[in-house]
DNA sequence: GCAAGGTC
């Protein structure tokens, strides 16, 4: 008897058979250059069977459509809704895979499946069942289920081998089968109508053709980007106010902080400050301590490894893939794509740690002390709860002596990972301290780290340091050397780091372990999306705005929003769960997203004019009706050139309320300029600006409300809304429009303050004023407030520091 | 020239 084994990958393969041959498995090559065949004999049902192991590389068969709609203008898009569709060989090596399966399917009885324990391996599964028995159909098919490549674990699934899960499978189809209609009917509508459209100049790759792909992950992604983007541009910087008490005594001094945390009236903040300044004597409420710990981080996962890789090593979650993927390949760490982050209790963490403390290495001593007989820093990982029934989580093998430099980062990160989830706990004293100024309450925290532990070897993480506070008893009292009254400014959200985008990917579903840096890494390519490479921070390109901001004017949300790959995702797995058919599944989805595609091909024209605004900066038509236009900004009348960066300025219309003034150009700068609250219409005048020598400025003709002006302002005035300096002057006295986002709300702090406090807030702007002028020279608070304006941050410039700080804080 | 999912 000759039992065929298939795995997924040809590690697979060798380790398995390793395991059941006790290592006396023979190695030869294959037809396919990364599948290797191993032979040994093992008893089997009974008998004495010849067992030949070999594997694939992934997926064997492709989803293709039929060839009549192969070609881009052999159809029209909407066609390929209807098209054909079947699975097909991949020319080059997935050939000759299939002719090795096919010749070893002819000489044997039996065929086990060994693919990964997941919906995929089970569809490929399916693919190699396909490809075998076409060449013998007599074949007894079992499939072998193992969670871990270790002895027990293989032998036990060889025992009970059982039958291949259809519905997951087909669940798999029918997940293919949408992604190819939608993502090639949308490509291909996007690309045929925009490509002639404009000169795409830099836009257009290698071939010198400009691709505009759609994919059901790559979409939400850009959508992820775009609509923080959105957020940013609709944030109104607010002032807040808030008292600060300050100790010193020596070289000792800690910080007090408001228990009201921040006032956003400024009148109210100052009373409360005057009442404190003027009896500023600190009595000591109470002093507690807890213990505090941090606690270790858990094995790593495959994107646990890509989001603290991108934030402690700087390295993109792309070449972190490419490192991980050769070390992996040349022994020196374990699988890389797994989303397990707990070991099982049969791994032997000692050995692995003992073979770090072998090295010369940084961390060979740390490992030496967690090794040592009873060391109170060892201790058994903590789990994430996470397990893939396929791979372990990532971990050293053994070390690696270097060579690129990128490289070696990346695994001393894994191996310090892995020394700091198989050490105890960072422990440490807190200490709050709560005082009394003239019956506003003020609490200093301060943090001891008794206990380093695992800190020691985890070198990306810190936590409280040398933040002892001075001693204070309950009942004492001491004079502050400061109680100021201090002024902090709200920040709109920062862009989204590599960190951020990821996890976000990952809690909406978009993308696997395995494929998330390539979407993420597809928004580079294609130009939709940009990266600032000091802060990490991706941003929107004129082009990815303007696709996403189609799709919303169109009211066709669901095409780009986080939660598309989520509703996708539900519904097939309702048939992996034998709930649903794959063919009901299928036929509503594809229904569903040809209604859609109908609908955005009627709304063509909508494309049309934001890729216009957005990326030409042309003055392109006002859009009509639409989907409530709004926050972004949409597409605007031009009235002359910025003079930062020469693109053009527009007037671009908000949903309720005056327009904005847009720079259209970016990411190099992008300049917003809301309209002073009290402007009640504004149109583009003939006259050019006398002033302006950078080009011809249109100027704009206001018309402003009278209740709202500063005595003696001018109901009507025409100027250069860029120079003129009576304009300027208005608009720091009365403040910029409010707007809402409408069809996106901002999302956290500035949501939740919205309209209700809007009457407050410019209420407290005018007393703010008032009292920093008052008070005695309080140089900085009142200089922080300048500036606020209606400029909105641009979008390269000016990153790091300031975002940094966080939202909010003074 | 289209997707996303495997893996080398």
């Amino acid at each position: 008897m000759r039992v065929l084994h298939v795995a997924e990958k040809n590690k697979v393969a060798a380790t398995v058979s390793q395991l059941l041959s006790g290592g006396r498995a023979r190695q030869t090559n294959s037809c396919a250059t990364y599948c290797k065949i191993y032979e040994f004999p093992l008893p089997f049902n009974g008998g004495q069977a010849d067992m030949v192991f070999t594997s694939v590389a992934g997926h064997l068969l492709e989803l293709e459509f039929e060839a009549r709609v192969r070609g881009w203008h052999s159809c029209a898009p909407r066609d390929l809704y209807d098209a054909q569709v079947f699975k097909g060989v991949p020319k080059g090596e997935n050939e000759k895979m299939k002719r090795n399966l096919q010749q070893l399917a002819r000489t044997c009885d039996w065929l086990v499946l060994w693919l990964d324990c997941d919906r995929e391996g089970e569809n490929i599964a399916f693919e190699v069942i396909q490809v075998c028995t076409e060449a013998n159909p007599r074949l007894t098919i079992r499939r072998a289920r193992f969670s871990a490549l270790i002895h027990a674990d293989v032998t036990r699934a060889l025992a009970n081998l059982a039958l291949p899960n259809e519905n997951e499978a087909k669940a798999v189809d029918a997940r293919q089968e949408i992604d190819l209609r939608i993502g090639a009917s949308f490509t291909r509508l996007q690309t045929l109508l925009l490509q002639n459209k404009f000169d795409w100049g830099e836009h257009t790759g290698e071939g010198g053709r400009l691709l505009l792909s759609y994919g059901p992950c790559q979409f939400p992604t850009l959508g992820l980007i775009v609509q923080r983007w959105w957020e940013i541009q609709a944030h109104i910087p607010e002032h807040f106010w808030y008292i600060q008490v300050m100790y010193r005594d020596g070289p000792k001094a800690c910080e007090f902080r408001w228990h009201r945390t921040r006032l956003y009236d400024g009148a109210v903040a100052a009373v409360l400050h005057e009442m404190c300044a003027a009896s500023p004597l600190a009595t000591v409420v109470s002093v507690e301590g807890a213990r505090k710990s941090k606690w270790a981080p858990v094995p790593l996962s495959t994107l646990e490894m890509q989001k603290r890789g991108s934030q402690y090593l700087r390295i993109p979650g792309e070449r972190i893939m490419r490192h991980a993927e050769e070390l992996y390949q040349q022994g020196f760490i374990s699988y890389p794509r797994t989303e397990t982050d707990g070991f099982e209790a049969s791994y032997d963490l000692r050995g692995m740690i003992e073979a770090q403390s072998r090295a010369a290495a940084p961390w060979t001593a740390y490992a030496q002390r967690l090794l040592a007989p009873d060391s109170p820093l060892y201790r058994w990982p903590r789990s994430g709860g996470h397990d893939d029934k396929a791979h372990p989580p990532i971990h050293p093998l053994k070390h690696y002596g270097g060579g690129d430099r990128e490289k070696e980062v990346l695994f001393e990160f894994i191996v310090r990972h892995f020394l700091a989830c198989c050490s105890q706990d960072a422990e440490g004293q807190e200490t709050r301290v709560v005082v009394d100024v003239a019956g506003e309450g003020f609490t200093a925290t301060g943090l001891m780290v008794t206990q380093r532990n695992f800190l020691d070897v985890y070198r990306y993480q810190s936590w409280g340091g040398q933040d002892a506070l001075p001693l204070f008893t309950q009942g004492q009292t001491f004079m502050p050397a400061a109680v100021d009254l201090k002024q902090g400014t709200t920040q709109a959200p920062p862009r989204l780091t590599e960190r951020d985008l990821i996890a976000k990917m990952e809690e909406h579903g978009i993308g696997t372990d395995a494929t998330v840096a390539d979407h993420i890494q597809k928004q580079l390519e294609r130009g939709y999306a940009g990266k600032d490479e000091a802060s990490m921070q991706f941003f929107p390109t004129p082009l990815g705005e303007s696709l996403i901001s189609a799709y919303r004017k169109m009211g066709l949300a669901n095409l780009w929003l986080p939660t598309l790959r989520g509703v996708i995702e539900r519904n097939i797995t309702a048939v992996a769960a034998g709930q649903r058919t794959k063919e009901s599944v299928l036929a509503e989805a594809v229904e569903a997203f040809r209604g859609d595609f109908e609908a955005a091909q009627a709304q063509a024209h909508v494309l049309e004019q934001e890729v216009s605004a957005i990326v030409f900066g042309g003055a392109a038509p006002q859009a009509n009706g639409g989907g409530g236009g709004g926050g972004g900004g949409g597409p605007g009348q031009a009235f002359g050139p910025c003079r930062e960066c020469g693109a053009q300025l527009q007037l671009a219309a908000n949903a309720e309320g005056p327009p904005s003034i847009l720079c259209s150009s970016f990411p190099m700068h992008r300049l917003r300029i809301d309209l002073p609250r009290c402007t009640q219409a504004v149109a583009i005048s003939a006259d050019f600006c006398p002033h302006c020598t950078h080009g011809q400025v249109q100027q704009l003709s206001f018309r402003f409300r009278q209740g709202l002006l500063p005595p003696g302002f001018p109901p009507n005035l025409t100027c250069c809304a860029i120079c003129n300096q009576d304009f300027k002057r208005l608009l720091e006295i009365v403040g910029p429009t409010r707007r809402h986002t409408a069809a996106q709300p901002a999302a956290g702090a500035a949501a939740g303050r919205g309209g209700g406090r809007a009457a407050g807030a410019a209420a407290g702007r005018g007393g703010g004023r008032a009292a920093g002028g008052r008070g005695s020279g309080r140089g900085a608070a009142a200089g922080r407030g300048a500036g606020g304006g209606g400029r909105a941050r641009g979008g390269g410039r000016g990153g790091g520091a300031a975002r940094g700080r966080g939202r909010g804080r003074g």
